[in-house]
DNA sequence: CCTTACCTTCCACTAGACTGGAAGGTAAGG
DNA sequence: CCTTACCTTCCAGTCTAGTGGAAGGTAAGG
C-alpha cells in the first residue's frame, strides 16, 4: 500500500504518516523501486492504536514509549497502566485548576457586570479587573 | 527606576519586562544617558494590572487590547466585560472537554487495572488501550 | 505529448509566554 | 586595574502535533 492509501485507511493525512515516521512512532517503511513508501496493511493497526492513545489524551511521546516496549517483544501492560494513571491524575489537576480559575473569573465578571463605569479609576486602568 | 528594580517591584524578570515592551503592553521606556531604561514608579500599577489579567487567564493580547483602550483615554469597562464573559464560556468549554476526557480515561484505566496481561494480543499492541 | 494525481525531501511556520545565551557597554567598590 | 553586577541588543529555543509549500520525480489515461 502506498502512503495515500494507508493514510485514507487510517483517516490521517500523508503528512501525518511521514511525521509519525520522523517521530519514531512508525518504523521506516519499505520502499518500492521508485522510492515510494510501501506499507503492509497491518500498519493500520498501529495507526489505530496511536489514535486510541491520542483519544485518551496521551502525547505522541507517551504513545511512542508504549510502542517501543511492544516492539522489543514485551507486553506493555504495566507501562500502559502507569501512563493511564498518571493521565488521570494530570486531568484531575488540570480540571481543578481550571475550575478554580473559573470561580475567580466568575467573581470578577459578576462584579464587572454590577459595577458603574463612572467609578472607574484610570490609575488602576480598570476597576473591575 | 532601572529595569531590575522595576522587575523586582513587580515580581517579574527583566527579560519579561523587555518582552512586554516588545509586545506593546508597556510603552517604550524613557532612557537614561547611558541607554538604560528608566521607569516611573507608576509603571508597577500597569504591571500589576497585567498580572491580574493573567491571573484571570487572559492572554497578553487580550490584556493588551484593554490597555490600548485605556491608553487612548477611554474607560475599557465594556471591553473588559466582554472579555471576561468570553473567558467564562471558554473555561466552561475547556472544563467540559477535559471532564469528558477524564471519563474516557477513567473507563480505560479501570479496564486496564482489572485486565489480565496474559490475554494481551500483540497484534493489537495493547488490549487495554 | 499533456494533464492529473500521486509520490519524494526539506525547510519554515503555527500558538503563547517567555527563557537562554552571546557579545558587549557601564558604574561602583576595593 | 579588576571584579561584580548591572545594563544593552539580537538570535534562537522551549513545547505539541502537525500543516504549508517549494522543487522535483513518476505513473496512468486520453
Amino acid at each position: 500500500m502506498r502512503i495515500g492509501d494507508m493514510a485514507a485507511a487510517a483517516g490521517l493525512t500523508t503528512k501525518t504518516l511521514r511525521y509519525y515516521e520522523d517521530r519514531g512512532l512508525l518504523p521506516a517503511a519499505d520502499r518500492t523501486a521508485n522510492g515510494y513508501r510501501d506499507y503492509v496493511p497491518e500498519t493500520v493497526n498501529r495507526l489505530e492504536f496511536i489514535r486510541r492513545g491520542r483519544t485518551a489524551g496521551l502525547t505522541l511521546d507517551q504513545i511512542g514509549s508504549i510502542l517501543a516496549v511492544r516492539d522489543i517483544g514485551q507486553a506493555p501492560c504495566i507501562h500502559v497502566r502507569e501512563l493511564l494513571g498518571k493521565q488521570l491524575s494530570d486531568l484531575d489537576a488540570r480540571i481543578a485548576e481550571l475550575t478554580g480559575l473559573r470561580a475567580t473569573v466568575a467573581a470578577v465578571s459578576e462584579a464587572a457586570a454590577a459595577g458603574d463605569p463612572a467609578s472607574c479609576d484610570p490609575g488602576r486602568i480598570c476597576s473591575y479587573l
